[in-house]
This record gives structure tokens, sequence and C-alpha cells, in this order.
DNA sequence: ATATAAAGTTTATTATTATTAAACCTATAT
DNA sequence: ATATAGGTTTAATAATAATAAACTTTATAT
């Protein structure tokens, strides 16, 4: 069961984030963008406000970003930067060689998170999300690398909640989705030939922690008719990302960390 | 009216981002800290990771701060940076003249915002509060300094939303602090004899904007002993401070902002 | 290995709560 | 001076979130 006012609160901050208003939003901006009655939005925004995350400007009665926010955004979150920084330097090397764009993905529950990226430094970009961004984790090399090296249980969890179609290829059949994967945990590596967005051709390898367990993946953007031209590129492209996958889990081979019961060890 | 679930989901995000944990927050723990039933807390909680806020490791079951809030913690909300910075050159003169705490507020709607702080220099520090915090409009020299100076209407909305008896000394009664505050504008400064904090005393003083609203404030605390040791001493403290809130004044003077109808042009 | 305990999840029911709609303010514009 | 638009408050109702209990799953101890 989801609540829905906490739904609505929450979409009415992702709203003040996204708009970053300087002259604040008024009750009716908020009620026309998220389809509120504005009785129901006043006394939401008035709680949210009492709360110190909006506040209502005396005069204008317009709302603004508050101070909890502020000082959220003041927060060093970041806990895997080290683990970044280490991958940064390895999936650098990807994008000198290919010239695309490359990402590090993890996750976090169900959903895929751009941890770093790299945009393409060919004329014709393909860049589609930024970092921190939830992505379809069944409709893109990134996520299916992981998802194809999860246990089942963790599998099937993640499979319900992602089965959005994003073009006529993404695969939204439960049992194709499952081949697939199987496919890919045999082979090492994903493939994602136009199933998020048309036109665009990536290659995902997992990165697994000292357990085995997958905690990210390397993946590698291309526009796809560069590789219908030519054949070897998707090679080299292959080969770059394979490598920097193998690097960037050393990083776990190097730690020394003592495995808790039921504690995470691992990024993302 | 408040909405209670909303404070509630509100309350619980403050509490996964002052915590901090590596390790994540149980169920239990939100039950625990915030004295929720666990049915309910699971309920909120799914619904607060649905939409990225937090999410729930998939083998702990734990739950973690969530890519949305760190996404937050990206954003450059600090739309005012250009006056703090200005004002920050300012009050920076107060610390060296007097090597007290000086603090610079703001505020949203009801709430009084500290925007930027010096630390005293001496060995007996007194800092209470951090950037971007709310603090007491009705017991500080700075809350005051800028209540003083509202229009009557605003103030009275303040008033109303800020009662708290911090010490004995504490102003709560309405009529005595409508007084006060008659006497603040008056005087042109505020002072707080030990009324939010025992043995600390500060004055403060209104920075106005080009239509002459208070906008801001900026006040300089002391242990109050040396107040009364040395009679020359708050003279220095009430100059320094003096001098630095007209200088910060001078901020809106500079700008030629039209005035549009029922917009802010003003810091905080 | 099995039993026991503990933590998390789900369900159907109930009590609470948030929403609604309409009336009421307040400020700006005509 | 009147109208209009946006915001606020209210009391009634519809919808929702909380409850408690049953059920899972995971962990710990025997």
């Amino acid at each position: 069961m989801s609540v829905k006012s906490i739904e609505k609160t929450l979409s009415t901050i992702d709203y003040f984030v996204s708009s970053n208003s300087k002259n604040g939003l008024s009750l009716k901006d908020v009620c026309g963008e998220l389809g509120f009655k504005k009785s129901a939005a006043h006394h939401m925004l008035a709680t949210i406000c009492s709360k110190g995350y909006l506040y209502q400007d005396l005069k204008t009665k317009k709302y603004f970003i508050g101070s909890k926010i502020k000082q959220i955004s003041q927060l060093s979150t970041t806990d895997n930067s080290e683990f970044i920084n280490f991958a940064f330097e390895h999936i650098k090397k990807v994008n000198l060689i290919t010239g695309e764009a490359v990402h590090l993905a993890g996750f976090e529950g169900t959903r895929l998170i751009t941890l770093k990226m790299i945009e393409s430094t060919h004329p014709v970009r393909v860049d589609h999300g930024f970092l921190n961004k939830d992505h379809a984790f069944h409709a893109t090399a990134s996520g299916k690398a992981i998802l194809a090296n999860m246990n089942p249980q963790y599998q099937e969890k993640v499979l319900k909640k992602n089965r959005q179609e994003f073009t006529s290829k993404t695969i939204i059949n439960k049992s194709a989705l499952v081949t697939e994967l199987s496919k890919i945990k045999k082979n090492g590596f994903s493939v994602d030939d136009e199933e998020f967005q048309e036109g665009v051709y990536c290659v995902g390898y997992p990165v697994f922690n000292q357990y085995h367990e997958p905690v990210a993946s390397i993946s590698c953007s291309s526009p796809k008719y560069k590789i219908l031209q030519d054949k070897k590129y998707l090679k080299i492209i292959k080969n770059s990302t394979y490598q920097a996958s193998l690097e960037v889990g050393k990083y776990f081979k190097k730690k020394k960390t003592i495995k808790l019961k039921g504690d995470r060890q691992y990024a993302a």
C-alpha cells in the first residue's frame, strides 16, 4: 500500500527543487502543475512549511525552498565517493580509447543509479541521464549487467518494479527477460540494442565485490550506425569496457573488510 | 490544519539525514526513534522509497538515504550567496574588533535563519546554531532586530509561531514583547540579555533594503560577565555592529532593481 | 538440525484523517 | 467603488492511513 499524501508531498518537493524558481511558486502554480485542489494543497503546503522544507513569503504569499532543504544541500551524502573516484580512473580510459559516453552505475534497492558518467567526445553525442538519477534496470546495458548476476530472488524483486516500455525493442515480457538475463550471465556482458533509446547501442559489464556479488556496472554507449558500419569498433568498445570492469572490481579485493552479519560493505 | 502523515514523513527524512548512518536504519530503529507502530512505519517507508528519497537494501532490509536526497545535496540552492558574501566582509570586521561571535541572520516566512556566522576567537566560546538553521525570532538579538522593524501585520504572524521559553528571562508575554519591540525600533538596536541562553548577552542591528524593509540583521554575542566587568566593552561591540549593519545595507542601494508587483528583491 | 525468537510484511477492519466544496478574506485592478 | 483573482478557513463527508493480528522470513540458540 502506498500513502497518497506522502506521494503528493514528495512530488511537491521534487517540483520545487527542479523548478528552482527565484520568485517562488504560488499555491495556484502548485495546483496547476500537480493537479491538486487548492484547499488540499494549502493544507499540505502549510504542513511542509511547518517542517521548514518550504516557506511562504509573508508579503507575496509565494512558496520557496526552505532552510531544511538548504541544509540537506550542504550535506555530503556520497559515502561511496572513494569507490567512485577509484572507478573514475578506469572508466576514463574507456572514454579515451572509444571517445564514447561511459557510465558507472550502482543500485539502491530496485533502482539503478548513475554514479558517474563521462560524456561522448564525438560530435554526435549520446547522453541521457544525470548523476544520481535512476534509470531503467531492465532496458539498459548497465542495468542488465548487474541484474543478470543478482540472485534470482532479488532479480525477481527488481523486475517487478521495472517494466516500462521505452522503445519497440524494450524487452518487457517476463520470460523473455529471464532468458536474456541468463544469456548475459553466461556471456559475461550485456547489450542494449535500442531498448532504451532509438539509435543507441550500449555494452555493459558487471563489477563484482569480494564476495562475487554484482555491485556496479560499466557501460559504453554508441550511436548504432557506427556499430553497423564497423564491426571492429564494437570489439574495441567491448574490450576496453571489460578491462575497466575487471580493474574496478579490484577495489574490493584490496578492501579487507570483515563480513558483519547483514551489513553492506559494497558500493551502491 | 496540519497533515499528520506529512509531518511523520519529513521527521523521518530528518532522522535519516541527521543520523547519516553508514549501515542504514532498520524499521525497528525508525519506530523506536520516532514512536511509530511498525506496520504504519512500513507503509510510510515503502512510499518514501517509491519516490527515491530512501531505499531499502535488498539483502539487509535496512533503509538508506536515497538518490533523490543525494540529488538535492548536489544542488546549489543558495540564491542569496552574493548578498552573504558581501555581508561577510563587514561582519568579519566586527569579529576582528571584538573577537566575539557574529551572526548574520535572515528570515523565511516566520522563521529566523542563520545565513552566516563567525565563531568567537576567545577561549570561552559562545556558539549555538549552525548555518541555515532556524532560531528563535522572539528570544534573540538578531530576531528581535528584524521583528521590531517589520510591519505590525507580519510581526503578529511571526509572534504567533514563536513563543517558546528558553530561559527564565525569555519574554513570552505578548504585550511585553510588543513593548520591547517598539523600544527596539525606537532605539535602533536590540538586546538579548540571557533570553535565549544563560550567561549570553547579545546586541543586534537590523539591515534594511532599498525600501527600508528589514531583511536581515547582524548580532554580536558575548559572555555576560564581560559586559558587566567592562562598560566600555559593550560600547565597542555596539558601535562595530552598527557600522556593519549600515555597510551591509548599502548592498541594496547599489542594486537598481525594479519593483515588480509582489515579487521579492531582498535577501532572506 | 531443529526450535525459538526476532524482525519485517501483509491483510482486513476500524477509526482517523485528509479532501471537498463553499464561504470568506485580502489585495490588486478596473 | 466594484470586480476579480488568489489565498485561507470551515464543517461535512469521503477517503485514507493506522491498527492489530496473522503471516513470512531471517537470525539465534539449543
